[in-house]
DNA sequence: GTTCTTGACGAAATCGATTTCTTGGACTTC
DNA sequence: GAAGTCCAAGAAATCGATTTCGTCAAGAAC
């Protein structure tokens, strides 16, 4: 790997006027020639770990995530790549399994690799941003909103909850439980108070076990519907507040021996690659990938300079 | 941030013995006790830009696949992050959209970043390697091989593409047809050779146009199932050379108003979140995250110094 | 014609770690 | 006790860019 200095002796300059024609500063034509020359004889590419500790900063964004393997979330990502490659960034792409230390860590790699910002969808209400922030890197939270005033993208997910769960009303339904994901976040917080709000506005409250907290992946909607359709009184309908335990649901309900074309079932989010659907599932779609891109045009503006307060945007899902 | 100057100011030593404190260098242990305990009240990190200046290399590996949506990749993702986890290794992924500019501009940031090592799932047969090669950057081939004296890992596709047709040949179909991927990707070509030999030697070849060549999506296996459908005499059963394809393909026999429990379907690797599938559709399973953890690990041995000549392991896929 | 401004550009400092070189003291060895 | 060995630890060089500072010359202003 040529460096800047080899290109100089080639170009009969100081580095210093190569770094400037690298980096658009007044250098005369005929000089600025000769070293675009030199630079193209010796295959010359910057090292950006030199450049990076000077400037203190990078190209390279970070992406935390916490399940790589959630549709939602590769949609979210490839919005945000979208966005950053257009601009001439890099995306980093961190899975933390919802796992608070992983977040941290990473957060920690993110400050001392001097990534010039980070987007992030909190693991958990205390997401240290501390180390960062402290930095003066913009983050912008995604998905999901922290205590830190940073900015933050995310979906109305009350509407959302209470869009879901009003379909299957008016589909006849009365008795309607929800999966709702872990305690403690606030996405799908927000979506099961949106059952509520319908199911008490609509006098439809139903037993308190109606209500299953289960972990955010298959696996915890299928044990979910499990335990539900095991009641005395099995509902016969139910709203799950994120996609992979809408998945668990609907194989729960199928193994079950009960006809998912009347048991009623509403999602937030899309059952992914599930056109087998019986076309009677809700679905409210979530706008990820354009959440992606909403983050990621928030982050490069702060990464321009832009100092205003933080903003939250809030993104309405659809009824699909 | 502190730095290694202010760390050895507080402990009254020098900058050197405070790296090689940390560095596992020989130290007495009262100095080592005093940078320790410095390093602690100032929340030292080390800073990770100078320290891969200087070192001419980091602690960072590249992952470059083609389609982060696709679950195949995300598996394998997760197996190479596993691995790389263990060993204090951060994984960076790159979507290369299989396409091969995009692809040479990640590997040129690979180079100019100094990561430690690429595990490459190519997105042609011709991907450059050049600028990481001369770098002397281990690079492992994954799921797909390269003509470049590397390491690889792939999966026994002409194995899985004979299991496949011969579980249909099994449940009685004999008007068997193909959906491969673009042509020039080794993966899918084996796969579909595999069809082939069976075809040819259960003496049941169909017209030319039984083999559909398809984008790796579902778009793609959507639409070639669509042209199979319509044929004058069509197949009553068909290969699908990938996951989404496959996907693609049952949606176009259920929109079709094709039984997908009679047509034969077998899909070379998983149909995702896909319970409902039609029990009748085979599946031949690929180690998509023992993929993943298998060239970690071997990339990590060459980061570790291993210098023996390239080996290529090869996984088998087992029906499912 | 003298002073001031301006712009190109080289020399050298800088970013923060690692690593080589050196030094000085403790410890062997004969 | 002199010479040789070993080791901890500081001084300084190094990685490869960017950036400040200073110089010098050309052009402007009066």
């Amino acid at each position: 790997m040529a460096t800047i200095y080899e290109v100089a002796a080639l170009a009969g300059v100081s580095p210093a006027t190569v770094s400037r024609v690298f980096n658009g500063n007044t250098v005369s034509p005929e000089k600025a020639r000769a070293v675009r020359e030199a630079a193209a004889r010796l295959a010359f590419t910057p090292n950006k770990t030199a450049r990076r500790l000077r400037k203190q900063s990078s190209e390279v964004v970070a992406l935390l995530i916490p399940d790589i393997e959630n549709p939602f979330f590769t949609a979210l990502a490839r919005g945000v790549e979208d966005k950053a490659q257009e601009k001439g960034f890099s995306v980093v792409l961190c899975n933390t399994d919802d796992d608070p230390g992983k977040e941290l860590r990473y957060l920690e790699i993110a400050a001392s690799e001097q990534m010039a910002g980070v987007i992030l969808a909190p693991a958990s209400d205390e997401a240290d941003l501390g180390a960062i922030a402290s930095l003066g890197r913009p983050v912008v939270a995604v998905d999901r909103t922290t205590p830190y005033p940073v900015d933050a993208v995310k979906v109305d997910n009350r509407a959302a909850g209470i869009a879901a769960t009003t379909a299957l009303f008016d589909a006849g339904h009365r008795k309607i439980a929800c999966i709702a994901g872990p305690v403690g976040i606030e996405a799908t917080e927000d979506r099961f108070l949106g059952w509520r709000q319908v199911m008490t506005a609509r006098r439809a409250a139903g037993p308190e076990n109606y209500l299953q907290h289960a972990n955010f992946r298959a696996d915890g909607g299928h044990a979910a519907m499990r335990r539900l359709l095991a009641l005395p009184e099995p509902p016969d309908a139910v709203v799950t507040t994120n996609n992979l335990m809408g998945v668990g649901a609907l194989q729960a309900i199928v193994e079950a021996g009960v006809d998912p074309a009347k048991f009623g079932l509403a999602v937030v989010g899309e059952l992914p690659f599930m056109f087998l659907t019986p076309p009677a599932v809700v679905q409210v779609r979530l706008p990820a990938r354009h959440l992606g891109t909403t983050a990621a045009t928030m982050l490069l503006e702060r990464i321009g300079g832009d100092a205003q307060p933080p903003r939250t945007i809030v993104l309405r899902a659809e009824l699909a």
